[in-house]
DNA sequence: CCAAAATATAAACGAACGTTCATTTTTAAA
DNA sequence: TTTAAAAATGAACGTTCGTTTATATTTTGG
């Protein structure tokens, strides 16, 4: 066989990525093989190398893409400083439960595989990082600042947030007790709070669950 | 060759497991080879079948020797009842830390390799985790039956409190700006917050870093 | 229009994988 | 003391791994 009519290789290689994506976060990096990334793409193994180099340079432009279009995602609309640190905290928890929701696979992959970069590959993609734990870090200072939050310590403060955050794909399922409305009220409380900003909490809702 | 002399199956199969651990939360379970957990314990690969019958079992073991042995040691010293809510929250938090710090690559593998085991072993780990999330939602409860807390969401509540708790070690080190016990104090105070607590906040700390 | 780059394939490479086997020696129970 | 179980080994099993090679066809830029 030989090339077939009408391919372009840009949408190969973005569906070796979407597959590989898919499979990586399912199983994990070292337990998918080339074989099943190029079977999920629907060409052969061998043609997965006209696009990426080897089986990591694959995770790694999934990971760098997506923490580019997450941090220009956020960068895009986000408040101006003037609207206030609580009015920028708060639309940073919406923000990011929608966009994090909404890309589940990408999550866990960000979360888990990291340790499967080789070590140049990983540094760069843990300054992406940075990056976005950068701005959340400048809301809790200009909150700090603007004697509207009383955190007890940027860092720690901004590391506990984002691990509130990102845990939520750990337990959260659509079509469970709470929607994702919800969890964005709860959330934006427990994060208004974790920043000790002088907030109205919402009305107290009813404990639908009990302990255990 | 055969069978060294003073050999005790115990002896090795602790190796082995202890071997494993390190090897697993360094480089993932799939990623790690029968061969490498033979060279690190000291036996030949076949010797490992004395003790396991796969690579599975040995993650199921460590796994699960994990989750009892936090169990039993939470349920040991834990407070009585009559002590209040907020008084076991603080307890809570604080045997947390103390307990995972000392216990950096059980808590990654923890978290990490649960998707690892199978359905079968995968659904007995859970139901040890959900004992121990159930211990921290029964202190939440009661703080809202005693109105010392107010939790929006006492499962929620419960979740990002964990979330933030086991983030801790994604980003801690030991000689870095903050001790083990300014992290204590930091996120006692977090954790109250969160969980709706009338608590003396702590004395306002200098904050040593800025954002970004 | 044509050469070169791009894109695909089948087949094969050597290496590593989890596991099993036959065998040997030590330990522990009867 | 005899004997079966336990604990170790080196060698090998068949499979799968990531990747390379040789080759064929399509697309594209000058």
């Amino acid at each position: 066989m030989a090339r077939p009519v009408g391919t372009k290789g840009k949408d190969t290689s973005e569906r070796i990525k979407a597959c590989s994506l898919r499979l990586f976060a399912h199983s994990g990096y070292a337990a998918v093989s080339m074989r099943e990334i190029a079977l999920a793409a629907g060409v052969a193994p061998a043609a997965i190398y006209n696009h990426f180099a080897t089986k990591q340079h694959i995770l790694l432009a999934i990971l760098h893409s997506h923490m580019t279009e997450l941090l220009s995602a956020f960068e895009k609309d986000r408040p101006a400083p003037s609207q206030g640190a609580i009015a920028r905290l708060q639309h940073f928890v919406c923000f990011h439960i929608d966009y994090h929701s909404a890309r589940p696979d990408q999550v866990f992959l960000s979360y888990m595989e990291l340790r499967a970069l080789e070590a140049e590959n990983f540094q760069l993609i843990e300054a992406l990082r940075r990056d976005y734990e950068a701005h959340l870090k400048a809301i809790l200072t200009a909150g700090h600042a603007e004697q509207s939050m009383r955190a007890c310590d940027i860092h720690v403060t901004a590391m506990a947030i984002l691990a509130m955050l990102t845990g939520i794909s750990g337990w959260f399922r659509e079509r469970g007790r709470l929607s994702q409305t919800d969890i964005q009220t709860i959330y934006t409380d427990l994060v208004l709070r974790a920043a000790g900003a002088d907030h109205q909490p919402v009305t107290a809702r009813s404990q639908h669950s009990a302990a255990g």
